[in-house]
DNA sequence: GCCTATTTGACATACGTATGTCAAGTCAAC
DNA sequence: GTTGACTTGACATACGTATGTCAAATAGGC
């Protein structure tokens, strides 16, 4: 039988107010007797029951995430992937609310979470990139008390409470050992495209890619990454210059958002090229990509897992129990058309 | 505010008992309050607070996993993952028991099957193969009430509650894709090695195989089988053979348990080849053997996925609750060594 | 040893559900 | 209209925890 408060207090020899007064820190409690309450919870081995607890103090979890706003069709699926998972039980007790901003103005950023109900929230994910300022709000939002998670995008230098979402450098890595694979024998160049390097996600792909290419991969050469910033004129220019330019190009890695532009743009020009595609996220438009068999593989990190870990983990911090990291990893997934899911 | 019983009993006119009677079929009421209860359950919304309810009952559930013995290290490491889950927070109330029965010996399952306390049964996941006396031994546990569900490898013919495991034909199609754009402008041929073609998965990982490579890499042929039961003798003459006899040879998918034997025979005979090499499950020699570059992929069902998903979906069917999809779906992972966890 | 401030314990109530007892109510058949 | 069978409602208790009230116990300063 597990123990409860009620063991705890025979064992310490106090009464049950005792016992709640150290086990939630309500009032003065004479230092002897606190110990003697401490030292039988865990001779006991208690834990608190959760469930019993949310019960009795008909606790609600007030969680909030604030993603980047605009046509970024990534979000949406991140999106849509935190409103299911409110909707499941998995989150009962919670209230959850998506909040957009305009990831490019770290003004905005701030100004959305300084706009946050502190006395009312437990919680926020956030996936935007990191600036002073945001930093600082982070460390605002923390001292009020409630946690912090950074999704999809780090925030190193944040004191975020965990960071949901996958290495970056290693997913740059597995792009570059899939290119490095599907070419065994060839040698050539790689296209690099991204929307925007100011994503720290780019970067770090780019290194990761960089870093297995030249160890592993000697006769493959990356070309200079293609920002194309939601200019999908530029992105066609730009690969059908690279692709009369190169003509030993041999694949195409596209880093992140913009994949549309990037398809489009690659139907119209490399129709005999016969170029290796990998690319990033799993979107409608990347799913029907790889059907077609215009995309040999997408590196992805599942939505679905990332909004049910940070729920979970921002549940963990709340309640202040240990996170089941086996659980919350979220994993580098190479997806074909085969094992689509 | 959710809807309690209360506000049913004064929604559907009745007293509690009543909607007690209904809700958990107490005892026999008569129909036209059943149905008020019934319509006001509807209208309001209700769902049972299922925490609440296994409180007040002090709930416990008993799950068993029946797992086959033998030194296969893939069990070992579901096992692993078994109680791992088991002894997180994820299986509040639920005691987790494993036993291991010969796979290969029919007779066996179902006397271990039967020997379980259906008194105290909950639910059962089982990971053995399908034979009819399998089939009416699940058949058995479902008329005592409890649920059923099969691991890893399906019994499409028993009334199993639930699958949790990978579509094996798609996971034969993926290894196909992927030795099939490894090989991309070569052709030869694939050694397709396995424990025992007796097993399900196998057979139908072969059939993806076949279909992905006469579909999509017709220059690609796959030898037929070997299988070598636990017979690393003549795993390594066979493949010695195998090289000898066939110098159009490029790759080796190897289909399921045994992959000790078979990668210790690549690395003998196989120095010089340079062949591509595709396994499944991730275990400590084939995590291994990517990490030296001995293996190029594998396919991977993620077991700690597996064993929190079984246990998750034995409890939804416990707590009569819908099953949350999204998160049960086991997917088809490929890990090289850059995407290694 | 007394006074006061602090600490403690006993008790009650609640959360949403389960389950039991028993008296009161309702119904159908005679 | 009465009987007996069935159905219903009121009430009590419980699960493990939280939280409040108030009187009693205790410690420290004198």
């Amino acid at each position: 039988m597990k123990p409860t408060v009620h063991d705890i207090a025979r064992e310490a020899g106090v009464s049950l107010s005792t016992v709640d007064r150290v086990l939630n820190g309500r009032a003065d409690v004479r230092p002897k007797n606190a110990e003697r309450v401490k030292t039988a919870v865990r001779k006991l081995g208690y834990v608190r029951d959760t469930n019993a607890a949310n019960l009795a103090k008909k606790r609600r979890y007030n969680f909030v995430f604030v993603l980047p706003e605009g046509p970024i069709s990534f979000v949406d699926t991140v999106a849509a992937a935190i409103r299911e998972a409110a909707d499941a039980q998995v989150t009962d007790r919670a209230d959850v609310e998506v909040r957009y901003v305009n990831a490019a103005d770290p003004h905005a950023i701030v100004k959305c979470l300084k706009s946050l109900d502190l006395g009312q929230l437990d919680g926020v994910a956030i996936m935007v990139p990191e600036t002073p300022q945001v930093r600082d709000a982070v460390a605002h939002i923390k001292s009020a008390g409630a946690y912090v998670v950074s999704l999809v995008s780090d925030l190193p230098n944040s004191r975020c409470d965990h960071f949901i979402g996958i290495d970056n450098f290693s997913a740059g890595q597995t792009a570059g050992a899939l290119l490095g694979k599907f070419l065994r024998k060839e040698t050539g160049s790689i296209l690099v495209t991204t929307n925007s390097m100011v994503a720290r996600d780019s970067i770090e792909r780019r290194y990761g890619l960089d870093e297995i290419l030249s160890r592993d991969f000697p006769g493959l050469t990356a070309l200079p990454t293609i920002e194309f910033h939601d200019d999908s004129k530029r992105i066609h220019e730009t690969l059908e210059r690279a692709i009369s330019e190169h003509p030993e190009l041999r694949a195409i890695y596209s880093m992140g958002s913009g994949n549309t532009a990037m398809l489009d743009a690659l139907r119209d020009h490399a129709g005999e090229k016969n170029l290796v595609v990998v690319a990033h996220d799993l979107t409608s438009v990347t799913r029907q990509a790889l059907v077609d068999g215009d995309v040999d593989a997408i590196i992805v990190q599942n939505v679905g897992h990332l909004a049910r870990s940070a729920l979970r983990v921002l549940r963990a911090k709340c309640d202040d129990t240990e996170i089941y990291e086996a659980q919350e990893q979220i994993r580098i997934e190479i997806v074909m058309r085969e094992n689509l899911y």
